[in-house]
DNA sequence: AATGAATGAGCTTTCATTCAT
DNA sequence: TATGAATGAAAGCTCATTCAT
């Protein structure tokens, strides 16, 4: 298995690094090579191609990032409580890994289509947290029971994925994780006035 | 006035198009040209380089789409109809140009930095258009008063941005314009059973 | 006659202007226009192509040039006199302007082999001078009579020209008119104490 | 070292055989490099750009031919004798590699004015060479006391400059070595009858 | 005679990938 | 396994020249 292997997490370490510093098309192989302290052509020994290596990236990295949800949320004691600390959790490990925050909110979505696709499947795992906490919280009669799941999908992760983009476009000058209450009252109780 | 001359807009056309087809990436300038019917360097009689395209497109449609969700609202009584006529003509101007569409939720956001900070200065005023909807409706006494108005702004276009997103990735197979209720009901009144 | 035209003469001056500020090869034709307010097209009324308006330049202003020299020198009574009166007049010509001192001593030695021949062509009458004050110099008995006349004119003109594009190099700091004199005294004289 | 890696050299000879043939603004790096037996990539593992192939090759080639003639000068007993081994070498060595000697005489003026300021640079050696011979015959009072050395570098140089450049242009028609003696005799002699 | 919008050929340079060692 | 020198395809942009008005 490569992935025990000390050089494939050498590169993959530097592949976000390098991206985060300098932008997705200023990352050549040659500067992610030379960050890891390896030669070019040892890069290809380990991945296919540069694509390789991005979705590589975003695979090990959203694997740790979807694994520590999961498990987090089993802990909690209802829907309500676990969509609050997936809230809590997707703010709190992007403000910990900034280099990570730049390279999923905007370095990475400059891929092209083919890309995009991967992304979609690694990201797959977590919509289907998402879902099953929706799920949940309906069969615990605390969410509406005529939610549509897909949309709701979307509105919770456009949400989420909106609020972080803001927060890196503006440089992290202020901190993510104080909106985690906020964002999680407006996705259940709604802008209305009741 | 460049904006008026028939070749100018013939190129923005062709680069909506050929964008959408081809991807950002596999967009060059000749085929653009090609596509508009000019000459390569006559597309540099009207743009500044490559970029200049990229912008002006995302400028032009962009500024018609504001446009007329803007004009549209004023007839709207309250916020609450406001927001349902914005998401209405959100999804269906997106859905009457599927290139567009294309373009701009997914190849737009392969550009690099300089060119994503001219993207947000476009689509500000339509952030702007959100926020006197939530202002004016916190006032009406239609949403709660307690909103924060940026955080509100995240999860209305997130939401928007990331249902039509999932809608092109799944090659347009459904009718984007059939979820415009449901979204609006979600926004307004949560996830939760009151 | 093109030449009394005054949109002609427009032009020379122009490029004359254009090449010396920004040297020969940011000289495109449109800035010549521009400078000489005409249009572009209006410029191939007066010039075949580029290197015709180089080619015209140089006749023109080294026809003006060799004519004020040979003119000059018919007053003087012997060869000697005449060919210090041909260096003074060599300084203190291109001394009087600037562009065109850089314009003849660099810019248009960028211009490439067959441009280079036509110039020859436009120096052919001043080297001719030189080979007569040469003769005339032996015929007088002023000058040795074994002198190889082509050779002569090339460490003549080739002295005479390195000196100039010397001044020209060192932006032209000193007075290049003052060195006339040891020039010919050099040039008749040679190095040797006799 | 770079300088002893054989695609090294291998470049600057192709480069000079191209540029000669070709003229300078013909001579594509493309050209060069097939020439040179390399891809086109591997030109820029050795050059900056095409502006330092430029360079490079008048670095080396002129080099090589200061170097000769400030060796073989030191074997000579008054500035006279050094004068005129001076000239020999610089006719001699030209006339050895008359692809070379195009490069020099022609094509290499063609450069744009920073690159004339390297070639300046590079030349500088020589003019210094010159500069101590002159200052020698005078200490050794064969020649004037009087003498202005940037002035008398000036005559020698551009006549031995211009002399080749005609010789060149001739298309090397005849022997430019057997010239040697008499242009030393019109530098060291002039041209009055004494 | 004059305009200037339009043309389109032409070239340097980058960088992902290969392969001999 | 590992290296890194070498490869070569690919594309944005300029500008001399043309030609319809």
């Amino acid at each position: 298995m490569k992935k025990n292997k000390p050089k494939y997490n050498q590169i993959i370490e530097a592949a976000v690094e390098v991206i985060a510093e300098n932008g997705y098309h200023a990352s050549q192989v040659s500067k992610i090579a030379k960050k890891a302290g390896v030669a070019d052509g040892t890069i290809y020994l380990y991945f296919k191609n540069k694509e390789d290596i991005l979705i590589s990236v975003f695979e090990e990295k959203m694997g740790q990032f979807i694994n520590h949800i999961t498990e987090a949320i089993q802990n909690k004691n209802n829907a309500n409580e676990k969509l609050y600390e997936l809230i809590q959790l997707h703010f709190s490990q992007l403000s910990k890994d900034p280099h990570l925050a730049v390279v999923t909110q905007l370095e990475l979505r400059q891929s092209n289509p083919e890309l995009r696709l991967e992304i979609n499947n690694v990201l797959k795992p977590y919509l289907t947290v998402i879902d099953s906490i929706v799920q949940e919280g309906m069969k615990e009669g605390i969410f509406r029971n005529s939610l549509n799941i897909p949309l709701v999908r979307q509105m919770i992760f456009g949400t989420l994925d909106e609020t972080v983009t803001n927060w890196v476009m503006k440089e992290r000058k202020y901190q993510l994780i104080e909106q985690a209450k906020e964002v999680h009252t407006l996705l259940t109780e709604g802008l209305t006035l009741s």
